[in-house]
DNA sequence: GCCGTTTTCGGCCCGACTGTTTTCAGTCG
C-alpha cells in the first residue's frame, strides 16, 4: 500500500506533473506507514480522510486498492512511462527526471542496460549529461549493487556515529556538536549519519573530519556541508558546520523528520515567520534569536517535542494543544534491566559478570531469565538446573552490593499455548517472561490463539518479544495484535519492549497501541553478554517513540515494587 | 492532491551542492 503510493509520487514526478500533487502522495504514504490504528478499520468507518494530508481522492484510491487489490490510476500511470524506470531511480544520483530521459533517449530499461550504456559512452551524448555525470552514474550503480540492505540497524550505527561525534567535538574551534537525522530520532533503521556542529571556521573542521581514519573517501564538500563515505559498510556521513547562532535551527532542520519539519514550517508561515537551517526570520528579514530547540517550539506557541516523537504522527497537534505527555519514560527513570541470559543457558558471561556490568550502568536490579527446557538449541534449563541456579544467584547477591539479581525465566510458549514449566516451578519465580521461539509458521488465527491461551496461565507476567520479528531478516509471525493487546489489558499481562537492535519488539506503533489500551510495559535488553545491557537504551528509545510515559513502564520501579507490581497486575 | 475563522482558488518549505550550464535544472535532504 505504502509502496504503491510512493510509486505514484515518483510516476507523477517523472511526468513532470505539479510537484505538490506528487508530494501529496508521499505525505499520504508517510501518514499511513506511521498509523497506530488498523487501516481497514479506518476505511470501514470512513475516517481515513480525516487524517491531515489525506483527502477524498487518496482515501478512495486506498479503498480501491484494499478491496480489489488493484489500483487503476496506478496502472494507467505505469503504462504511460518507460519500463524499468522504477528500478532506475533506485540508483543514487539518478532521479525521476533523468531516469525517464535516459529510458526514452537510450532505451535503457534496467540498471544493467544503464551500466552498459555508460560503459559504451552513450550517456554523455544525451542533453544535460557529460563525462562526469556518466562516471558518477557508474559509481552510483556500483553502490546500488553493493547495498543489499540499504538501511542499517540503529544499534549497529550508533557506536560508529558516537565515535565520529566525539572526534568532531574535540576538533579545535567546535562549539557545539550533535548527531541529527533518524539516528537522533532513534528510528529502528538509519540510512546515513548526520552530524551537526557549530564553529567559526568550518574549513578547519572539515579538514580534520575528512582525515579521520574511518573515512574511505570524500563524496563532496562545500561551504557548510561535507559528505564522506566510511570504510565500514559504505556508510555515508554528512557533516554540517554553521555559526553557533544557527546551531539550534540547523540541528532541528537536520533532525527531521522531514514530515515533522515541513509541518512546522507551515505553522511558522501562518505566523509570518520563515524557518530554515539558517534561523527564523520575520517577513521583513529580521532574524529572531533561537538559542536552543526549545526556543524554536516556544516561538510557535507549542510544547517542546523530543526528537523521538518528531514523525508527524499526532505530536504536533498534541503539542499545540498542550497535551503532549511531559513525563515520557527516560533512561534516568529505569531502575533495573529486564531479560538477561548468562552462561547457564546461551549467554556469554557469568551471573556475577552480568551483575557487575549492570551495576556499572547504574542499575539497581537485573532479572535473570534463562531459556526453558524446550529451547534445547539455546541450552534451556531443566527444572533441577533452575533450582541450582538460584543458589548461585543468592551467592552473587551476597557478593555484589547495590545490585540485586531477580530470579526469573524466559519460558517457552509451546505450540498449544501452554508454558514449558510446571506451575509449581513458575510460582516460585519472581519474574516470568513467556516467549515464542519455535513453530513460527502457524497462521494468524492459530498464533493469536496460542498467545491468548498462554495469558490464561496466571504465573505468566510478561509477554516477551511479541511478534518474533528480526528486522530485515525475519518477518513477524502473523498475529492479530489488537486482540492480543486487548486481552493483555484485560488480564494484566505486561508486554516487553525488547531493545535488542534486530528485534525492537514491540515496535513503535505497537507500543502506542498498547499504552492506549492501558497495557503496562517493561523495557528490556535481551542481553546475552555484558555489553548487551546497553540495549536497554534502544528499548527506552522505542518506548518513547511510542509515547510511553514513566508510569507505563514497570521497571521504573525499585526491585521490590517491580516484583509486586507484576503480581498485582495479574491479580487485578 | 490538500487545504481554508481573510481564500472553494491559488497557494503549497527551503537551501546546498553538482554538473551542465552561459542563468539553471536535477538531486538530495
Amino acid at each position: 500500500m505504502v509502496q504503491i503510493l510512493r510509486d505514484i509520487s515518483l510516476f507523477l514526478q517523472m511526468k513532470g506533473e505539479n510537484p505538490f500533487r506528487s508530494r501529496a502522495y508521499d505525505i499520504a504514504a508517510d501518514r499511513i506507514s506511521g498509523l497506530s490504528e488498523d487501516l481497514g478499520t479506518l476505511l470501514r468507518e470512513d475516517r481515513l480522510k480525516e487524517l491531515p494530508g489525506i483527502g477524498q481522492a487518496i482515501s478512495d484510491k486506498v479503498a480501491e486498492l484494499m478491496s480489489t487489490g488493484r489500483l487503476s490510476a496506478y496502472e494507467t500511470l505505469r503504462a504511460e512511462l518507460p519500463a524499468g524506470v522504477l528500478e532506475l531511480v533506485r540508483v543514487p544520483e539518478l532521479g525521476p527526471k533523468k531516469a525517464v530521459l535516459l529510458a526514452r533517449e537510450l532505451g535503457v530499461d534496467s540498471v544493467d542496460a544503464l551500466e552498459k550504456a555508460c560503459r559504451e559512452g552513450r550517456v554523455r551524448h544525451v542533453a544535460g549529461f557529460g563525462e562526469k555525470s556518466e562516471a558518477n552514474l557508474l559509481a552510483g550503480i556500483e553502490l546500488y549493487r553493493r547495498s543489499t540492505t540499504p538501511r542499517r540497524l540503529l544499534g549497529d550505527v550508533m557506536p560508529v556515529a558516537e565515535r565520529l561525534l566525539t572526534s568532531v567535538k574535540n576538533t579545535p574551534g567546535v562549539v557545539r556538536a550533535s548527531v541529527g537525522g533518524s539516528l537522533r530520532r532513534r528510528a529502528e533503521t538509519v540510512g546515513d549519519v548526520d552530524l551537526i556542529a557549530s564553529a567559526a571556521e568550518p574549513g578547519a573542521v572539515f579538514d580534520a573530519f575528512c582525515r579521520a581514519p574511518e573515512v574511505a573517501h570524500v563524496i563532496g564538500r562545500g561551504e557548510s556541508k561535507c559528505s564522506v563515505r566510511l570504510h565500514d559498510k559504505d556508510l555515508q556521513v554528512d557533516l554540517r558546520v554553521l555559526p553557533d547562532e544557527d546551531f539550534a535551527t540547523a540541528l532541528h532542520h537536520f533532525t527531521g523528520s522531514r514530515a515533522h519539519h515541513l509541518r512546522l514550517r507551515g505553522l511558522a508561515q501562518d505566523r509570518g515567520l520563515k524557518i530554515s537551517e539558517w534561523g527564523v526570520h520575520r517577513a521583513d528579514g529580521t532574524k529572531l534569536p533561537v538559542p536552543d530547540e526549545a526556543a524554536l517550539y516556544r516561538l510557535l506557541d507549542m510544547q517542546y517535542i523530543p526528537p523521538e516523537l518528531r514523525e508527524d504522527t499526532g505530536e504536533i497537534e498534541a503539542a499545540l494543544a498542550g497535551k503532549l505527555p511531559e513525563d515520557l519514560v527516560a533512561w534516568e527513570d529505569i531502575q533495573g534491566a529486564v531479560h538477561a541470559h548468562s552462561t547457564w543457558s546461551d549467554g556469554r558471561n557469568s551471573l556475577e559478570e552480568m551483575a557487575r556490568a549492570a551495576q556499572a550502568l547504574g542499575l539497581k536490579f537485573l532479572t535473570v531469565t534463562e531459556h526453558s527446557e524446550a529451547a534445547i538449541y539455546a541450552g534451556g534449563l531443566k527444572e533441577d538446573d533452575l533450582r541450582r541456579q538460584w543458589d548461585e544467584i543468592d551467592r552473587v547477591n551476597d557478593t555484589v552490593k547495590g545490585l540485586r539479581l531477580l530470579k526469573g525465566i524466559e519460558v517457552d510458549i509451546l505450540e498449544s499455548g501452554a508454558l514449558d514449566y510446571s506451575d509449581s516451578v513458575l510460582e516460585q519465580l519472581e519474574v516470568v517472561i513467556g516467549s515464542i521461539h519455535v513453530r513460527h509458521g502457524m497462521d494468524e488465527d492459530q498464533m493469536t490463539r496460542r498467545l491468548l491461551q498462554a495469558f490464561d496461565n496466571p504465573h505468566l507476567h510478561i509477554l516477551g518479544h511479541p511478534t518474533g520479528r528480526l528486522i530485515q531478516s525475519r518477518d513477524p509471525y502473523p498475529l492479530r495484535m489488537e486482540a492480543v493487546l486487548d486481552k493483555a489489558a484485560e488480564r494484566g499481562v505486561v508486554v516487553e519492549v525488547n531493545g535488542k537492535p534486530e528485534r525492537l519488539d514491540l515496535k513503535t506503533e505497537h507500543v502506542r497501541m498498547a499504552t492506549q489500551r492501558g497495557v503496562k510495559l517493561v523495557v528490556s535488553c535481551d542481553a546475552h553478554r555484558a555489553s548487551d545491557l546497553e540495549n536497554l537504551a534502544f528499548a527506552v528509545a522505542t518506548a518513547r517513540r511510542g509515547w510511553a510515559r514513566r508510569s507505563d513502564v514497570l521497571n521504573t520501579l525499585p526491585a521490590e515494587r517491580f516484583i509486586s507490581a507484576l503480581r498485582e497486575q495479574r491479580a487485578g
